[in-house]
DNA sequence: GGCCAATATTTGGACGTTAAAGTAACTACC
DNA sequence: GGTAGTTACTTTAACGTCCAAATATTGGCC
């Protein structure tokens, strides 16, 4: 616990110029202080395994994938990044021989990055280390955060997203 | 609406194969895509002031204070990001005179950020645009937007953060 | 068949964040 | 008073995100 919350004490402070917009505000800075501190937790959890949360994420996704492999494109979609940021991910995870990157050989613009044994070692052992943090958000029931999750689908909405 | 949802898909197959971790993980996630979207959204209504949203919290917290000026630590503080970061954006702001900067009379360690008259015109006409965006959130209720804050401060304490 | 538009990915640049290291200045204590 | 330790801030380096521009390949249409 903390003897003083920053965002209690910005609300105060919009509540006394413009007391209808305040409620708003501080919504926006709780999304924005919960996104760091989730971040920071989960990334905590993955250093061990030398994963950001975007690479672990990447490599999830190939994992589930059926046949181990997606091209770049579908995967910008699925993580919702932009394709720069997949490529970026991409190439570090496979310096790393976590990934595999081919030509389609359908449509040679198309790239399909294909997880490796290696990567799909590690991405379990990772998936493990997460589950045992809670994903960050220890002490959290799953009813709760199931509650969570339709708030924020609530909020995504409202943000024109989703 | 969108006919797919990215997070809904991801919740399906965590379901699949850890029925009792989908939800944490979700709940994650969406905090993700949250702050994501909102940021993009707000930093769509500063982008006329040539203001970052990072820009902008720190030229709106100096607007705020009794004597116009904080110290570097102190914004960080208030803030909630690393020393760095406020060095950073101070750097730039000051570039663009919004913003000075002097060392305290009384601790010459410590450097005093002012926000300047320009720098105080334009974030009150920042302010107004994001008021009229409702920041990111059109058609959330006050009343609703409340609710949330409520919530992500419960997600925080979950997080150890508040 | 051939040219133009659309699609897929990469590259380069700008910004934000943090961690770790370095510099300067203040404080405590022998 | 002089040395050691703490505190404040900046710098450097690593990472992630996005945008805009460049490159390559495919597909549509006359």
């Amino acid at each position: 616990m903390v003897d003083f919350d920053p965002i209690a004490e910005a609300h105060r402070q919009w509540s006394a110029r413009w007391p209808d917009r305040a409620d708003h505000m501080t919504a926006v800075t709780s999304v924005m202080r919960v996104q760091q501190v989730l971040l920071s937790r989960v990334e905590d959890a993955l250093k061990p395994y030398g994963l950001t949360f975007a690479a672990y994420e990447a490599l999830r996704l190939l994992a589930f994938t059926r046949h181990d492999s997606l091209p770049m494109g579908k995967m910008g979609e699925r993580l919702m990044v932009h394709p720069a940021s997949v490529t970026n991910a991409i190439r570090k995870l496979e310096s790393r021989g976590l990934v595999e990157r081919n030509l389609s050989p359908d449509d040679r613009r198309v790239v399909l990055a294909a997880i490796t044994p290696a990567g799909r070692t590690l991405v379990e052992e990772a998936t493990d280390a997460l589950h045992q943090a809670d994903f960050g958000l220890p002490g959290l029931t799953r009813q709760r955060a199931a509650e969570v999750t339709l708030t924020l689908r609530e909020l995504r909405a409202a943000a024109g997203d989703a």
